[in-house]
DNA sequence: GACTGATACGACCATATAACTATTCAGTAA
DNA sequence: TTACTGAATAGTTATATGGTCGTATCAGTC
């Protein structure tokens, strides 16, 4: 039983999903698909920040941020609140944590297996 | 400290990452940025398939279906083995299996709300 | 009202890529 | 060898999207 899996695992993978369902969730990801988009959930990561603030930590363009910002609003995953004339967006979807983190540890420790082979 | 959150939290979040290591997390989110390649790990989850297996269950073309597999296979999610003529895939990656878990009970959390909104 | 700063939006271009068709390649059997 | 099957690849087209520029909108100030 190399590979093999019951059926009754659990909420997300068994049982073939609707194909709306399974867009709902591709788009979930394709959100989380571009660096840019990653940097500035990073920099919100560290408390919420104005349009400017983004600019100014990701050093992309005006324009460019708050696109990114609209697909990520659109993600449910980050959210904001006006303050006066300015827009101070703060991360919405406390899943963000959790799945970055598996990610990069996924990612880390197929590194320390890459490099366990040279070192061997 | 509603948005507030902590640098030593884990390995994921804080902390600026570096544009390379936000590239690779970023491909990993774009190989799951797909409905079709979402249904073809979806099938792996239940066993291990052939091309032609997969092909069948997916409902897609052939050259369709091997090129979405070497798109999975490059970002180490599943990986394959020869059994005479036909070449088995199966899914190499465990963190999959957590990381649909985790978008499919968000996905159903957020549905949850809405449809509350409705029933109140 | 006019002006300034902050943000969003639409138009545009360049690039990436999903899906399809046809072809090629590898392995097996006659 | 030839024929057949399973799978990967090349070439093409259509679409989606990231980045940039210019402009519109909106809040605050003079």
């Amino acid at each position: 039983m190399s590979s093999g899996r019951k059926k009754s695992s659990g909420g997300a993978g068994s049982k073939s999903m609707p194909p709306e369902a399974l867009e709902l969730v591709a788009a979930r990801f394709r959100a989380l698909a571009e660096p840019m988009r990653l940097r500035i959930l990073n920099v919100l990561m560290d408390g919420e920040r104005s349009v400017t603030q983004l600019v100014e930590a990701t050093g992309a363009g005006q324009a460019n941020v708050s696109k990114h910002l609209s697909v990520l609003r659109e993600a449910n995953m980050v959210a904001f609140r006006k303050e006066g004339p300015t827009t101070i967006y703060f991360i919405a979807d406390p899943m963000l944590f959790e799945l970055c983190d598996l990610v990069c540890r996924r990612l880390k420790t197929e590194f320390d297996a890459k490099a366990a082979h040279f070192g061997s």
